[in-house]
DNA sequence: GGCAAAAACCGCCAAG
DNA sequence: ACCTTGGCGGTTTTTG
């Protein structure tokens, strides 16, 4: 049983408060995370809309969780207290796993948790965090960064991309797929934040770009050459490649590698066929580029993967 | 939109 | 038998 300890704390926005619940306590996860909204404030807690937060403990159970997430945070220019600093910096050395969704990465910085590392936040805050906080690589074209024991994700809904990142981490691709088609948001949303940051009204991939992406989720799966994508949508490759990057935050052969592996990922869970077979399956002209690639995305190697979620559930 | 340089990738093979 | 890693030149992609 993994405990997730979720921060409450005054003010807080209901939205990303509620996304690790949505996600990690989805019920295709049938509990295999424990959830629990954890005070890190004194007094009465309210959200933003003025909601009461009922914390089902005290700081102290920030000391038995196993992943502690802070959704969010009231503002920039208020600092976190003291109390809760702490008992992050202590949950972090005795070996818990801290998350930040959306400016949550603004506390992890106070604790000091985030120097000499990357970390992403809200792009509009991107810059308050990086001069406040010199020591911080800052990456603001992100969905979120990984760094091991801490992971910090960029504005509102990429914390649902960054859970459902925890959940295929923790339990694999197959899962968090589940997870994913459930709250009907994209499995695999690739790249950074860039598209919000030149067109901040959300969402909607832009109308031939998009249906050029419909049309990649079908065939990543064979070869498929960048002059071919820019051929359909009928621009140059130069221009195609421009827009492709504004949109999504990824070049095009940056996505259909990554979507390669997320396949491959699938099948290594859901099969035992041989690896070879299944970088054909994935779109892989061999094994060796599967390899390499997985590496890269995933950090080990494909049969030290399988062998990692293979049997009992 | 096209060009050229830089960077990344590919598949093969050899070795562990 | 099967998987992983690393090197190598020839391509393709990405960048300015």
């Amino acid at each position: 049983m993994h405990e997730v300890a979720v921060v409450a704390y005054d003010r807080a926005p209901g939205f990303e408060l509620a996304i690790p619940g949505e996600v990690l306590d989805s019920d295709v996860l049938d509990g295999r995370y424990h959830l629990r909204l954890v005070a890190g404030e004194r007094g009465v807690l309210r959200t933003a809309a003025g909601w009461r937060l009922p914390a089902d403990a005290p700081v102290e159970a920030l000391a038995c969780a196993h992943t502690v997430i802070v959704a969010g945070w009231r503002d920039e220019l208020d600092a976190p207290g003291p109390e809760l600093t702490a008992v992050l910096r202590a949950a972090h050395s005795r070996g818990a796993r801290i998350v930040s969704l959306c400016t949550g990465a603004f506390v992890l910085a106070a604790a000091g948790l985030l120097d000499g590392r990357r970390a992403t936040t809200h792009w509009r805050h991107a810059d308050t965090l990086a001069r406040r906080y010199p020591r911080i690589t800052v990456d603001p074209s992100v969905l979120y960064i990984d760094d091991g024991d801490i992971l910090t994700s960029a504005g509102t809904v990429a914390g649902i991309d960054l859970c459902l990142h925890l959940v295929r981490r923790d339990l694999g691709a197959t899962l968090a797929n589940t997870v994913a088609r459930r709250l009907v948001v994209a499995p695999h949303r690739d790249g950074g934040q860039a598209q919000y940051v030149e067109h901040p009204v959300p969402e909607q991939v832009n109308g031939t770009l998009g249906t050029l992406l419909g049309w990649m989720e079908e065939h990543y799966r064979q070869p498929v050459t960048v002059d071919a994508l820019a051929r359909r949508v009928h621009l140059s490759r130069r221009q195609f490649i421009r827009r492709f990057t504004a949109q999504t935050g990824t070049s095009p052969y940056a996505w259909l590698l990554h979507r390669r592996v997320l396949q491959a990922r699938h099948l290594l869970e859901s099969t035992d066929l041989p690896i070879e077979t299944i970088a054909a399956h994935a779109g892989f002209g061999s094994a060796e580029t599967l390899r390499l690639h997985f590496r890269r995305h995933v950090g080990s190697s494909p049969s030290a993967y399988r062998t990692a979620f293979t049997p009992a559930d």
